[in-house]
DNA sequence: AAGTGGCGTGAAGGATCCGTGAAGACGCGG
DNA sequence: CCGCGTCTTCACGGATCCTTCACGCCACTT
């Protein structure tokens, strides 16, 4: 998780940025209010941290420059109690409002919050089709023809990293220390009993392979193309 | 726009409600935790004010429940200015938390910062249907073919956690940590049995699954479709 | 043309995991 | 203090899955 920290005393965003890694955020902090614009659009941040009290430009100002490209987060952070900054950051879309001196735990649990109201952004892999073949990632579902396959877990995981690998040769080793962990690499039996089971149960022959082809004294290769979703 | 709120304290209630109505919200009002559940699962509102310091139910045990069946904004209002009470509630999945006495402006402010990123979110329905089974997520009450089931709190918190996922694989480990707590995560036996009497009771079988399916080595799984209410 | 290594198939032993039944441990209220 | 419901734990039979071996087959080398 991004975290982008705009405000113009150094020490707090010194405070700020060890405070965030160490909870395991990936922290950017900038001194302006224009540097911050723009890192909120380089950088792309899943949420945004933002001082008022800023040298160059307003704070209102900055959260709807930002408003105009981005739907990520703000919270904003200042030392004025008065209500009507308050209501005018909102108003420009800030999501929270933090008057400092704040406590971090608090700051945390309402960064929290906000990460979590934004959550179903998850870019994840609708699901994969190849003709009447469906791989749904998320769900862990496969599907042929619309029944249900049962895959044991090894099945599963060589099959997850050959088609999100697709078109890509894969060594044997490569497989092997993805699939079974990093002691292996040699055991090319298990590669060649899995792949087989995997291409019954899909219904591809090692013959005429249409989903998994084999390259002779290096790896595997998933040759079928992802469609386009409906 | 519909504005629900909970608070035990009368005038507090009729104050909100004028204050809400005069800017033109919808206001339903109720004075415990649990008429503030059925109240979030019945009306469907878009917003929700809750007092923490309710004679029945903790706070966080409403926004908990609630947070089962619907992902309606939470603004929690508190007299409690301690910190671990402020994460607590936002941990719980609160968006925002607002201390009493406050400012109307403010409260007006951040009840249309909660409104707007909220968006449009379909309305999930507090109760699900599948065959013959009832769940109603709200008034934590499961019935089959119309008799009232007697689950425990475990029972029932792993057969929400399940229905709230339909489809998806849930791993022995997600679902410890997510039922049991943060500390577990290898008792797989606490699965199996709970797993068995919520077959037991829900009338399914592990041999011929209609309702939990095993996943071997990985998880369990909900295959049953909730059906369109009448 | 014979040899060799890699691959695909089939099958089997053994380890692991699951479902089942039941009993002890714990907290709560009468 | 005792009974009750709930949670935790154990043991065992059976199913599932992982691992391993043996045997043809083919392509390529020698």
């Amino acid at each position: 998780m991004k975290v982008l920290v705009v405000d113009d005393e150094p020490q707090i965003r010194r405070a700020l940025r060890t405070s965030l890694e160490a909870h395991g955020y990936e922290v950017a902090a900038v001194g302006t209010g224009e540097e911050g614009v723009l890192a909120a659009a380089d950088h792309q941040p899943d949420l945004m941290l933002l001082d008022l009290g800023l040298p160059d430009i307003d704070g209102t100002e900055v959260i709807a420059r930002v408003r105009a490209f981005s739907e990520v987060p703000v919270i904003v952070l200042s030392v004025r109690e008065n209500q009507s900054d308050k209501v005018a950051a909102l108003d420009a879309g800030a999501d929270d409002y933090v008057t400092k001196p704040f406590a971090m735990e608090e700051l945390l649990a309402r960064l929290r919050a906000a990460l979590r109201r934004s959550g179903p952004d998850e870019p994840t892999q609708p699901t994969l089709t190849f003709g009447d073949l469906e791989v749904d990632l998320a769900r862990r579902l496969v599907t042929r023809s619309g029944e249900p396959l049962h895959l044991t877990p090894t099945e599963h995981q060589l099959l997850e990293v050959l088609v999100t690998h697709q078109g890509k040769l894969l060594t044997h080793q490569w497989l092997l220390r993805r699939v079974w962990g990093q002691g292996y690499g040699t055991e090319t039996t298990y590669l060649r009993t899995y792949i087989r089971t995997l291409r019954k149960k899909l219904g591809d022959e090692a013959a005429a392979p249409a989903l998994i082809v084999t390259e002779p004294g290096v790896g595997y290769r998933w040759i079928a193309e992802a469609e386009a979703e409906a």
